[in-house]
RNA sequence: GCGAACGUGGCGGAAUUGGUAGACGCGCUGGUCUCAGGUGCCAGUGGGUAACACUGUGGGGGUUCGAGUCCCCCCGUUCGCACCA
């Protein structure tokens, strides 16, 4: 005596949706929009794995929750399909990529539909789509008529490995952060983005969203604003936030790339500097910077002096690697006493150490970072940081040797890449040098099919090899193809006119769509998609083509979902079958030898994938979307149990059997007009959930909404009869979450039409009220008894009440009360 | 190294934001239905005890009538950032 047959049940609500198009957005533009969205994915050869529903059974649970809340929901789902795993593919195997990426899809799809996700199918797109991103190459031509978008000669992340270069947020430790292949300097002309240029709207922006906390930090932090001063040492011009310590500043330093090094340098120190710049040249600034902050300080004196403009001394000047050539000016003046760095360096090579800020311990020992009183600072002494800074600001720009300013850690978007399975740029470049834009009328350029999809034999990009396709109005085409995060950039957009080949997007349809109001995905993405996207979108802003500044109002990450992997001790990972447990201790079942385990990400190569459609298969779509969303809060990483899931199960069966009699599959007269509604508990559970589902469809917090769902199916459970009312209130709120068994259940009430767009039950808060309050009391602050009272007794009554309790008295007695604390509705604390 | 978040039963997690710790689920134990059960139902389940007392939210201190929640110190885990002057 099972449950219900899901499988049926399953198909048959998946092709009904389908069949009457029920989740085909809404065109009446009268009512409140609802735009939700999650971060489209990659579609991978692996197809998908059950930590990728999570965030979309989130979403989905809001979407059709708002649509029974009386919103146009606009929800929608598409593919993020350029990208370099199909590219590497189609290398070894032949097959176009445009071919892998649609198979690939096509599982994507059918593992979602699975779910019963109530996209609106109709809208999707995939960014490799000819009629997709010759919108994307539109974008591009907007941004280049606009100035922002430039090429130039410039020392880029070459990855050998894949023929390509990379942007600065694609490496790290000298490697693809994707692959770990090594990457190179290298000297080329690229396609870069004036992100900079939007520098200080990505900062202030961010104000009005409601976005993670962890997430504005990261994108505060990747911009990096800071306010300084620039300061001129002669020739040398400096960068510097701590203008206040320019009396302690004892030499200067150079990035070892600085156009100035080999002018300064004298004849005495030209070997010693040549060898240190060639020795630093090797390695890349991503190098220099990641071993950062414990690494040994390096560098050289130039033989050079030049004098600080506030002490008029003559200062060394030096070159090192603990100056970046690509931030500021590329030169500092250092005050060791006040910055660690400087400290470091001045204590290896014996500079001076001045003290210019009281506050430290002593700072030939340790640099003081903090604030104080300005000493040996002449005009300055006495002041605090930030009154000396705004003086000697005034100070240096009365006299022309400096001035305030504004520095980004944020660089120019590298924005070209050397592989195929890309958009092309629509440009080509005439035989004068002149680089034109491809008219917008003949978009889009459609990439051009080639026989092999590697760099050719002098480095030119994988398109060069497309000899027909090259010449173009007595020009060139562009070779290089753009990056991945280009297609992703703009995609919200998209979707609101996904088929309209007039124009990108409708703008009276994004006037009434836009922004996203609930976007959902991984946090991996907190820093460079939505800095990129955002930084489109201000631009499509200021051209007059979208009305709001920011794409997405609320941002929301959902948690990642980890298995265990057992690896043995050849480092070879081994699928859960072919481990267990003996003594407490993980052992291969084959060998008896110890495994390693971890919580890991899921992947196909550690073996501890789990798919959602042997989920669906074994349990049903219904109970693997509950689940998702009982493990735990949802932007909390959890590890997969599937046990969970039958637990889940259990509860939908239970919620089954209210209705119908499973042995016989018809309906049994458990819930009926004519049961008695006077049955409290049960009718407060049912308030009760109303409440937290809808509250959970505002903050998110599915764990605990299901949790009072099932009190009231355990309730409904123990009662001999449940009001039809009350039951059809139930199926709506868990509709969301179980839409399938919901419509199964809806339909043998006898309702004709589907749940989806039922209006939402209100709870009412006086329902939710006890017949009896339970008064905890306590006798110093410990628990010793309860007593019932009614919800309207007297403050006194109940205290009385309390010191009579059988179970209270023996601690009262013989003891002086000295304070009595009633909290209203909860306890008793009788001090003695 | 810096910054942030977190630390609650065998496990995932609740706790009205200073007010009866452990909701709900998994797992486990016992009972029951069943020819049988990897099903359903009933009961139990932080530790401890025959039962009470007692004890219990990483450890130590503090504020308070009352602390998982607030403050200080320490330990641990996770995630960011990492020579950006």
């Amino acid at each position: 005596m099972a449950g219900f047959d899901h499988a049926s049940i399953d198909a048959k609500w998946q092709e009904t949706w389908d069949r009457e198009q029920t989740f085909l957005t809404p065109t009446d533009r009268t009512r409140p929009k609802y735009y939700v969205l999650d971060m489209f994915p990659y579609p991978s050869g692996d197809g998908l794995h059950v930590g990728h529903p999570k965030g979309y059974t989130a979403t989905d649970v809001v979407a059709r929750a708002k649509r029974m809340m009386g919103f146009n929901v606009l929800r929608v789902m598409g593919w993020d399909s350029f990208g370099l795993p199909a590219e590497r593919r189609a290398e070894r195997t032949g097959e176009h990529p445009s071919v892998i990426t649609e198979r690939n899809i096509a599982t994507f799809k059918k593992q979602l539909k699975k779910l019963g996700l109530s996209y609106d199918w109709s809208r999707e797109l995939a960014t490799s789509d000819p009629r997709y991103y010759k919108w994307t190459q539109w974008i591009f031509e907007v941004l280049h008529k606009r100035g922002l978008a430039y090429q130039a000669e410039i020392p880029v992340n070459f990855c050998p490995a894949l023929g390509t270069v990379l942007a600065n947020e694609e490496v790290h430790d000298g490697k693809y952060i994707e692959t770990g292949d090594p990457v190179e300097k290298r000297l080329m002309k690229q396609w870069m983005l004036r992100i900079t240029e939007y520098a200080d709207r990505l900062v202030e922006d961010l104000d009005g969203l409601d976005w993670p906390q962890g997430t504005y930090k990261a994108q505060r932090d990747w911009i990096g604003k800071s306010i300084g001063a620039n300061v001129k040492f002669d020739q040398i011009e400096v960068f510097t936030t701590r203008p206040d310590t320019l009396f302690g500043g004892t030499y200067v330093v150079l990035a070892p790339e600085h156009a100035l090094v080999d002018a300064l340098t004298t004849p005495e120190q030209r070997d010693a500097v040549a060898a240190y710049r060639e020795q630093v040249g090797k390695r890349s600034e991503r190098d220099r910077t990641t071993e950062a902050a414990d690494a040994p300080k390096t560098g050289v004196f130039t033989g050079a002096y030049v004098v600080n403009p506030v002490t008029e001394q003559r200062i060394p000047v030096w070159t090192a690697d603990y100056v970046l050539a690509t931030y500021g000016t590329g030169a500092v003046f250092a005050c060791p006493a006040h910055d660690e760095r400087d400290h470091a360096f001045a204590k290896k090579f014996g500079l001076p150490i001045i003290e210019v800020v009281k506050g430290g311990a002593d700072v030939q020992a340790e640099a003081y970072t903090g604030d104080g009183p300005h000493v040996n600072s002449g005009f300055l002494d006495g002041l605090s940081n930030d009154a000396a800074k705004t003086k000697i600001i005034a100070w240096l720009e009365e006299r022309g040797r400096g001035s305030q300013s504004v520095r980004y850690k944020l660089r120019d978007w590298l924005f070209s890449r050397q592989r195929y399975w890309g958009e092309p740029f629509p440009m080509y470049e005439l035989p004068d040098g002149r680089v034109e834009l491809v008219p917008e009328n003949e978009l889009p350029v459609a990439l051009p099919q080639i026989d092999e999809y590697k760099p050719t034999r002098d480095g030119q990009p994988p398109l060069a090899r497309a000899k027909d396709w090259l010449p173009y109005k007595g020009g060139t085409r562009e070779t290089n193809t753009m990056p991945q995060w280009a297609g992703s950039c703009w995609y919200y957009l998209r979707f609101i006119s996904p088929t309209n080949d007039q124009v990108a997007w409708d703008r009276d349809e994004e006037k009434y769509w836009m922004p996203v109001d609930l976007y959902v995905g991984g946090n991996e993405h907190a820093t460079l998609h939505l800095l990129y996207a955002r930084f489109w979108h201000k631009v499509l802003f200021d051209a007059g083509l979208v009305s709001t500044k920011e794409p997405f109002q609320r941002l929301f990450h959902q948690g990642m979902i980890h298995k265990t992997s057992f690896r043995d001790g050849a480092g070879k990972y081994l699928h859960d079958h072919e481990v267990e447990q003996r003594d407490g201790k993980w052992v291969a079942k084959e060998t008896g030898l110890p495994v390693e385990t971890k919580l890991d990400k899921m992947s196909k190569s550690r073996y501890n994938v789990v798919n959602p459609d042997d989920m669906c298969n074994e349990y049903g779509a219904d109970a693997m979307r509950l689940y998702e969303l009982f493990m735990g809060p949802l932007e909390d990483g959890v590890e997969w149990e599937t046990s969970g899931v039958a637990g889940t199960r259990r509860f939908l069966d239970r919620a089954w059997r209210l209705l119908v009699d499973t042995e016989t599959d018809t309906l049994i007269s458990k819930v009926s007009e004519s049961a008695p509604t006077d049955n409290r508990d049960l009718e407060r559970a049912l308030h009760q959930a109303i409440k937290r589902v809808t509250q959970a469809v505002g903050d998110m917090r599915f764990n605990t909404a299901i949790a009072d769902m099932m009190v009231f199916v355990n309730e409904a459970t123990k009662a001999t009869a449940v009001p039809r009312a009350w039951f059809e209130m139930f199926v709506k709120v868990l509709s969301p979450f179980a839409p399938h068994l919901a419509e199964e259940i809806w339909q043998r009430l006898g309702h004709q039409t589907s749940i989806t767009y039922q209006p939402w039950p209100a709870f009412d808060e006086a329902k939710l009220a006890k017949d009896v309050m339970v008064i905890g009391v306590q006798v110093g602050g410990k628990l010793r008894g309860q007593v019932e009272v009614s919800p309207d007794a007297a403050e006194a009554d109940i205290i009385a009440a309390a010191k009579a309790d059988e179970k209270v008295k023996p601690f009262l007695e013989g003891k002086a009360i000295k304070r009595e604390v009633y909290v209203k509705g909860r306890l008793v604390n009788i001090v003695v």
